[in-house]
RNA sequence: GCCCCUAUAGUCUAGCGGCCUAGGACGCCACCCUUUCAAGGUGGAGAUCGCGGGUUCGAAUCCCGCUGGGGGCACCA
């Protein structure tokens, strides 16, 4: 049977990490088995809707290279994939269950659901509905108690038994059906509920696995009896494990970044992301982790998914997306810096901008290895830029050294500078080196004052790369600079 | 309160009855490389495999209980 697996998610809110990695997993598993991937978009409620949320998870789709078949601006057979233009359809499928007496009309007001719940609780019972309008007499009364209210349809679930479905990441899971209640179908705004539309789409849409977070497990067994309602046969259940936060509960908004378009704002790479993603409940082997998209797609498959939920880890996160960094070659890593150093609001100076091209091409092979984020770039790379450097003059002055003997070991650079005609790596290193013995002073003293004078910093790439792709009229001048700060 | 899932180092994980004196990775520490910072290399600390019972000649691996953690219990998805 042909794989056909979707990403269902409701435009509520950002695109977050957990969510995203359903996203991925069933993208991967469709890709793999080469089945189709399908987004839905799930909008049923009205209420929590959130403007411009669905272009911000298209966009952490596309950004992160989720290519669907069918959904929004790829039509296919089964479409609308917009759940509010299918109202029609959750209706007349209510309407049916009515008919056949499977399913019926609620008036019950929230204020009394509320109230029956809390008795519940209190009495240490499950909570959950008291099937008051389930019997014609309950039904009448509830409806004189609210006579201008529409009525919501209800699911008639068995009142015992077990259920039992199967998961295919646990095996078997067993409910009591007894302690499940009647749960809503359609609302009172003749909008269906996740439970009906889920179910009537994934059969409309001949979805084969259903992929999605742990979360969902709860309400398998609402599903399966709903699919058995319809007579439809229930797609493979496959749930994800959970994606937690640092404190243990379920990553959100609270736990800092976690939409998947600030990861993209902060300067991770996609694939980066994708990969540790990837790992986050799947895993290939006892030391495989450097995966490609495509090695994914090769490898990705349902038996390897976890059942036990994962830390999201920032720290392995960073790992990776330097790794990514330092795989880049040359041109491709100027082109992805490029946009992160011209930005107006985080960039470099509007004075250093737009940066030369073929100068940021020569800077690049010096800072890969030291960047771990693109984010970074402006901050790493700006003395490359900047015209006038801002530091601290007491940085120049070396371990073990005093103002004036910095100063006299700073004028020579300067000379040495000065009178260089060769600027190239080489010949600097061969000429600081000769002047770093004829002054006695250590190399560690001379290039420290040299390097903070050009880069007004201690950390930076290698000294004579870094003056050699500077050039020999900055240095110059910023030596000048350094001994006029001293 | 009721139900469900889950349990290997701080974190991600390998392990599916003997190959485990538990392997890999991130992080951490040390050393090497070295002009700084990185990157890289080498080494190290860190897990009584949550605890207690079974089953078995033999258990991290199977079963049960407990405990911890998580999730669900809406006219939200």
């Amino acid at each position: 049977m042909a794989v056909r697996v979707r990403y269902a998610p409701s435009p509520t809110g950002d695109p977050h990490v957990g969510n995203i990695r359903s996203a991925l997993f069933n993208w991967l598993y469709a890709r793999h088995t080469g089945g189709t991937f399908i987004v839905r978009i799930e909008d049923t409620d009205q209420a929590r809707l959130v403007p411009g949320s669905l272009d911000a998870i298209l966009d952490a789709l596309r950004w992160l290279g989720l290519d669907w078949d069918e959904g929004p601006g790829a039509d296919g057979p089964h479409g609308p994939y917009v759940q509010s233009e299918r109202l029609d359809i959750y209706k007349e499928h209510a309407a049916r269950l009515v008919a056949e007496g499977k399913a019926y009309e609620c008036y019950c007001t929230p204020a009394r659901l509320d109230a029956v719940r809390k008795a519940r609780q209190q009495a240490h019972q499950p909570t959950g509905y008291d099937r008051r309008c389930r019997e014609p007499e309950g039904a009448e009364q509830a409806r004189k108690e609210n006579p201008d209210s529409n009525p919501v349809v209800r699911f008639k679930m068995p009142t015992e038994g077990v259920i039992t479905v199967d998961d295919f990441v646990r095996g078997e899971v067993t409910f009591d059906v007894s302690l499940l209640d009647d749960f809503v179908l359609l609302k009172s705004d003749g909008y269906p509920t996740y439970h009906l539309a889920n179910v009537i789409d994934d059969h409309l849409m001949e979805i084969s696995d259903v992929m999605r977070a742990e979360e969902w497990l709860p309400s398998a067994p609402r599903h399966k009896l709903l699919y058995e309602a319809f007579g439809y046969e229930m797609p493979r259940l496959i749930h994800l494990p959970l994606i937690l936060g640092p404190d243990r509960s379920k990553l959100s908004k609270r736990h800092g970044a976690a939409s998947v378009l600030e990861f993209r704002d902060m300067g991770y790479l996609p694939d980066a992301l994708v990969n540790f993603l990837a790992l986050l409940g799947w895993s290939l082997d006892e030391t495989s982790e450097l995966f490609s998209k495509d090695d994914l797609v090769e490898h990705f498959t349902p038996e390897r998914i976890l059942a036990n939920p994962a830390v999201f880890n920032i720290e392995k996160l960073d790992w990776f997306n330097g790794l990514y960094i330092r795989g880049m070659d040359d041109a491709a890593l100027a082109d992805a810096l490029a946009p992160w150093l011209d930005d107006p609001e985080h960039g470099l100076p509007a004075s250093a901008r737009p940066v030369d091209h073929d100068y940021l091409s020569t800077i690049v092979p010096l800072e890969r290895e030291r960047l771990k984020r693109l984010a970074e770039a402006p901050e790493m790379l700006s003395f490359f830029f900047e015209e006038r450097l801002d530091y601290d003059p007491s940085l120049l002055v070396p371990k073990g050294l005093d103002t004036e003997a910095t100063r006299a070991m700073l004028e020579a650079a300067l000379a040495t500078a000065d009178g260089a005609d060769d600027w190239s790596v080489a010949a600097l290193e061969t000429a600081y080196r000769a002047l770093a013995e004829q002054l006695g002073a250590r190399t560690g003293q001379l290039f420290g004052a040299i390097r903070v004078a050009v880069t007004g910093r201690t950390a930076a790439p290698p000294l004579f790369d870094t003056l050699s792709v500077l050039g020999k009229e900055r240095c110059v001048s910023r030596l000048r600079a350094a001994l006029a700060a001293l």
